[in-house]
DNA sequence: CATATGTCCTGAGAGC
DNA sequence: TGCTCTCAGGACATAT
């Protein structure tokens, strides 16, 4: 489930792309559904060659190679992933720019779901294609007060409404469970009736676990898909209070234990003690 | 308009 | 042991 810190961190890992120039884009004709692609992988491939790509940046939850012309979109979804070394599997593999001109010689998209897409649009297009409409402001830049006023103007439980990207842009099902709980925010209290002091609090806690979660370079979960820049598992999983604990105490107040609950057919996790209606 | 539900996908793990 | 079934959730489509 790349999140914000995975996806930042893939993009981190990235780095040595930069100037580099893109040879060849090849398709590696995956066996499994055909990578959702727009425009088409051929005229992808045609558009890229001889391109250089002059940054990798992060929208959301997604990374975005800049050439100097375009911008290459890829959404990981559940299960990509898009780095320098050698993908998990062959089977999987999605798309990869074979590179000249810096050390790492290809940059691979891979994804076992294959729910993840790629989106190839001119650079000027990423705002009006992306953002507009679409994604509210970054969480780790949005203001406390634009966090406040954003989310309790809507009605829905702010578990829920944290997942909205139209809201925030980067939360995911796990980084939501955990900044209710360093909050100590119920998930089912409804965005409109948190008052401001609880959402101040909130709000810290978000930057401290997300900027947190980027040193740890990510949570790599029980399935292992997600992997950092050196195809090595993140560690900010072993950090989790209360994602995918439930039974367990809670270990911020030594009771508990962690409850699991459905919310709009995602899991929430959280401490009946610490996060009391 | 705002909110709720359905859908896509594969493989790990549970249960018999 | 080997089979079948359930579940994980990001983002978009469709329904209420």
């Amino acid at each position: 489930m790349p999140e914000l810190p995975e996806v930042e961190t893939m993009c981190r890992g990235l780095r040595p792309v930069i100037g580099a120039l893109i040879n060849r884009v090849v398709d590696p004709k995956c066996t499994y559904r055909p990578v959702v692609c727009e425009p088409s992988m051929r005229s992808l491939a045609a558009r890229l060659r001889g391109q250089a790509i002059t940054g990798v940046s992060r929208i959301g939850k997604r990374v975005i190679i800049e050439t100097q012309r375009w911008s290459l979109v890829l959404q990981p979804k559940m299960t990509g992933l898009v780095s320098i070394e050698e993908p998990p599997s062959r089977e999987h593999v999605r798309l990869i720019l074979e590179l000249s001109g810096c050390e790492p010689e290809s940059v691979t998209f891979w994804d076992r779901r294959g729910l993840g897409t790629i989106l190839l649009i001119e650079r000027d297009q990423v705002v009006s294609r992306l953002v507009t409409g679409k994604l509210g402001p970054d969480a780790l830049v949005i203001s406390c007060q634009e966090f406040t006023s954003r989310l309790s103007s809507t009605r829905r439980p702010i578990k829920v409404a944290l997942l909205d990207q139209k809201i925030v842009a980067g939360i995911g099902n796990l980084y939501a469970s955990e900044m209710l709980h360093a909050a100590g925010i119920d998930p089912c209290a409804s965005s409109a009736a948190i008052d401001s002091r609880a959402y101040a609090r909130l709000h810290a806690e978000m930057l401290i676990i997300l900027n947190l979660a980027i040193q740890y370079e990510g949570s790599t979960l029980s399935d292992g898909t997600y992997r950092n820049a050196l195809n090595q598992a993140g560690s900010y999983q072993n950090e989790h209070k209360v994602y995918d604990r439930a039974g367990q105490p809670c270990p911020t107040c030594g009771t508990g234990p962690i409850q699991r609950i459905v919310q709009a057919q995602r899991s929430t996790f959280f401490c009946a003690t610490c996060q009391r209606p």
